[in-house]
DNA sequence: CTATTTTTGCTAACGCTGTTAGGTTAATCG
DNA sequence: CGATTAACCTAACAGCGTTAGCAAAAATAG
């Protein structure tokens, strides 16, 4: 039965073929220059194959802010891995974080930037959780020698405060309608983080 | 000279109208379901007129974002007045600006949501720089009493740190993708706001 | 009061967009 | 070989922002 899995690898290369294409385009002209008609002269077929393929033109971006997550969270553990102490972990991947975000500005605003019509990301999307447990560990380590906080409110809580933190800053930075430089950016997350970790410790 | 003016008065009503109408869409069907052919269609006028008003559908959206700022700026005032001590200030706008955001998502979006072309906002957006003015108060007060601090990148630090913890906060919980109740959001953002504050006490 | 100019508003089009119904061709299976 | 199925395309629908060019109405000038 090789015929039928020929087939089957045909049809996965024009995927491939779509999200390459995709890919190429966005990162060229943006997400919002994405477009099914411009997609399909480029993989040489017509527009409603690709529709065989994806539901609808979301779901391709659905695919890369997915791709996002994937590679945000191997970004965090590689950080953390270069640290033993949990403070330093969440001090590298916040540094990691900030760092993956305008290398890859595309990714990040498919992420996080549009509402993406939030099908409550975290169910039809388990790549977001691998990159919330990456954070929430060293937190987790943290409070445990603080006890009588290692409650799951105060971790989520903490973790949320970071994450903010974090995403805030970076999509102040990104809208633009910051006139403030790139370094000074830096040393206002790193003060964050800072203050983040000292509130931590109580 | 009565005509020119009465003119001039009917001209303002159509603008007045172009507004009001896009508004109404913006608040019932969110800021992309809003379409010029639409617009003419409520206001009784053809399509065209709509362009000798604003230069294109992004100036339409860009007016709102600018009430955003004016209306954001007037409840951060209202809410510092309340307190003596900055400290109390920066919570209560913190508070002010939290609600605000929730009260006023359709505004907020349009604030910080999209790129919106992003023409270095400040320059041609006064307003902004009147909210940023009323969060750089407090602040400016906190940091006199600790000398040597009072630089202004300290306080652009500073205020940049505060704006980007709300916004952050304000934004995950925006896109949805937060699987937090209410409650526990708020209590995210007070941690972080006092944390905040102590580390600006030192 | 007529003639000219200016303002105002419209129709119709250009060139896009995402999406889908329906038919045709090619390949596979019985 | 004939029937079935999968692949694929053409063409259209229904919308979009934007603009060129023209008609009508109003205001001004002679």
């Amino acid at each position: 039965m090789g015929i039928v899995d020929r087939r089957k690898r045909q049809k996965e290369e024009v995927r491939a073929a779509i999200l390459s294409t995709s890919w190429q385009m966005v990162k060229s002209e943006g997400w919002q220059a994405l477009s099914i008609r411009k997609i399909a002269e480029a993989i040489e077929y017509s527009v409603p194959v690709i529709y065989d393929h994806f539901a609808n033109k979301e779901a391709i971006l659905f695919e890369f802010a997915k791709e996002g997550y994937r590679l945000l969270a191997a970004e965090l553990e590689v950080a953390a891995a270069k640290h033993p102490a949990p403070e330093d972990q969440i001090r590298a991947m916040a540094d990691a974080y900030w760092h993956f975000a305008f290398r890859n500005q595309e990714h990040y605003q498919l992420m996080f930037g549009i509402g993406m019509a939030t099908c409550e990301v975290e169910k039809c999307m388990p790549e977001k959780a691998a990159f919330r447990d990456k954070l929430v560990a060293p937190i987790l380590t943290l409070l445990e020698n603080k006890p009588a906080a290692t409650d799951s409110t105060s971790v989520c809580l903490k973790y949320h405060t970071l994450w903010s933190v974090m995403h805030g800053l970076v999509s102040i930075k990104m809208m633009g309608s910051s006139d403030v430089s790139d370094e000074l950016n830096k040393i206002v997350l790193d003060d964050a983080v800072n203050g983040f970790i000292r509130n931590l410790k109580g």
